[in-house]
DNA sequence: CTGTTAGCGCATTCAT
DNA sequence: ATGAATGCGCTAACAG
């Protein structure tokens, strides 16, 4: 008969006739073992089924095998995707992934920090706030690296992974003008995010260079189809309405999407769209919506891989200690659809994924 | 100047004036301690920004507060929104989860569970396979409690949360069949799940009621629109072909729209199309589309509570042992939009959510 | 009410 | 190449 409990270290080492000692440095590789203890000390743990407990190497100072994702939300498109191909290459470096969600609320965001520094060996986050002073210093005067991901932090010295918002941001207010559209209006939520703030500088550094007014409107209340509509609703009625409109996130251009159908506006003869990130059913829609893709996957992928980067020099020699400009900054691309006025290009849909060699690393942005 | 490592108990003990029991008190609910020593540990603790140790908790056989959730993947948006209920509802049991995505691969469901089982107090799981003897065996010898969702554990007594696929696919095609379409083509992957087949076996029901020879094409790919159009593509080409398309999943479907509209078959009026699972923007689409929409929140949160109960139990006093029917079964509705023939009802968008009081438990379901 | 003490399971000196 | 002993930080008997 087996024991009730889980088999422990020391029930390896006496059913196998050696010392603990012994057992550790089997489970630990094997090295200075003769090979015939190491046959008997196998044999036995396959015996037992006994596998490692976790807790007591913690205790011990070794790696909890463990990360920490944190997100504004998982079940958001964007982050869902990041969150996969991060779990994946966690599970190749045989660690897995707490996810924790913030709703983009600063006091959850800390408190989640809170509780996974004590027990995962790092952590990957989409901060909410990129300035956020508390968040910045909490993460930097953790003792676990942090790499950042979707929107970069601005007060410490963190690796982050982010696209370039500004650039792909002015690239299609740029192709929205030349369609000739002149009145542009910029409308999107949570316009104080690092990210939404670079798409407006794009933006409107795309208008000024044509010599037009920028028209943002950054209201906080774009969350629902309604309230886009009420918004947009305003803007439709003056005097010289917009001939354009660019959301600057999928959510809001899929709320606009609904609303200029909802008013009976035909896009794009009465009124174009564009939005920035992709999403799925964009390449469906009647017209379909021309886009700023980001490499979605490639971000999660960089960010984990980042992570454990860290976590291998940190058990290593010292790190390359490259300070400075630690954020990475992939490309994105534009996906011209039919609802900026393109005519129907061949369909593209979000399936089809990013060209690998489409993207690179921009180290410093002589625009910005 | 603090210490460099982290402070532990016996720190606080020591800066306290203390003994370690009675901190150990302090932080477990404060019970038995004195309002005075309590208010001096409690600064103690304060001071020093002690955090109790996870790991050394664990080792002592406390709970680790972690769940695991498994599901074949995290970028699906069912599971995205079903592991996002389920972690607001750990946080507010003070648990943190951990997920494992296994792209419904058996194996890897089964090392997830094993790296999962040793380190979390329950596990939330999506199977790959309802029937899989390994998968049921091992969940059942399983120390900590586990309940499934999206499709039951057939083979053992776990508790699970599902939804009467049977009825709403009976449901939808029997409305497919009120429209006067005879040839009703049932189409999907993934055949060998639980919940596809239980959709089948709706779909087939309502077929057998109308006389109607069931049309059911459950070929292993429907991974692209491609392979999907490929599909259809020789379907449409026969003799009779089908007038009405029912896709047994939400990709399934939007797959199946991309391709009709590929081919330039007018929807509904050449040929009409319901699917199962609602997805985003079904309803922006023209025509939007007719689908079975599952309370994918209410799994998830039903599944979580479900595993706390058990949680909660397991400390307490023994569980109500109500064996047998422990799978909850909730309502899915139809969501009749135009696709189906029944012209332009009003938009309903996947972000107006279930209504609470239209679901319910059936324990048992009288035809099946 | 409070302190002393003994492990939880493991990795790790330091011996042999 | 191997083993005995020690302690990681905490909780729970068991005294007081």
């Amino acid at each position: 008969m087996t024991l009730r409990r889980q088999p422990t270290l020391s029930d390896v080492a006496l059913r196998a006739g050696v010392g603990t000692t012994t057992v550790s440095r089997v489970i630990n590789g094997g090295d200075r073992v003769s090979a015939k203890t190491l046959a008997a000390v196998n044999h036995a743990i396959a015996e037992l089924g006994f596998v490692p407990n976790l807790a007591a190497r913690v205790l011990k100072g070794e790696r909890s095998k463990t990360i920490g994702l944190i997100v504004p939300s998982i079940a958001d498109p964007f982050f869902a995707s990041c969150a996969e191909v991060m779990q994946k290459i966690a599970r190749g470096f045989g660690s897995l992934v707490v996810v924790c969600v913030t709703g983009n609320e600063p006091a959850l965001e800390l408190e989640n920090i809170e509780s996974l520094c004590r027990r995962v060996d790092g952590i990957l986050i989409a901060p909410s706030q990129s300035s956020s002073a508390p968040l910045n210093n909490r993460l930097a005067n953790l003792s676990i690296p942090v790499v950042s991901f979707d929107q970069p932090l601005n007060k410490v010295d963190i690796p982050g992974v982010v696209t370039n918002n500004f650039h792909s941001a002015r690239e299609m207010t740029r192709h929205l003008l030349e369609h000739g559209y002149e009145r542009i209006l910029c409308i999107g939520g949570e316009a104080n995010f690092h990210t939404m703030l670079e798409r407006v500088r794009g933006y409107t550094a795309a208008m000024r260079e044509a010599n037009q007014f920028p028209l943002v409107d950054t209201a906080p209340r774009f969350r629902s189809d309604e309230e886009t509509a009420a918004v947009l609703a305003r803007h439709l009625a003056g005097r010289r309405p917009p001939q354009a409109i660019y959301g600057l996130k999928n959510t809001t251009a899929i709320q606009t999407y609904n609303a200029l159908q909802r008013f009976g506006l035909r896009v794009p003869q009465e009124i174009a769209l564009a939005g920035h990130d992709d999403f799925l059913l964009a390449s469906s829609l009647r017209p379909s919506v021309t886009v700023v893709q980001q490499p979605v996957e490639e971000i999660g992928r960089i960010a984990a891989r980042l992570l454990f980067e860290q976590l291998a020099n940190k058990a290593g020699e010292p790190p390359p200690e490259r300070r400075g400009s630690r954020i990475m900054k992939l490309q994105s691309k534009l996906v011209i659809r039919a609802s900026c006025g393109c005519g129907e290009a061949e369909p593209t849909g979000m399936l089809s994924n990013f060209r690998r060699d489409a993207q690179g690393t921009v180290p410093r942005d002589p625009d910005e």
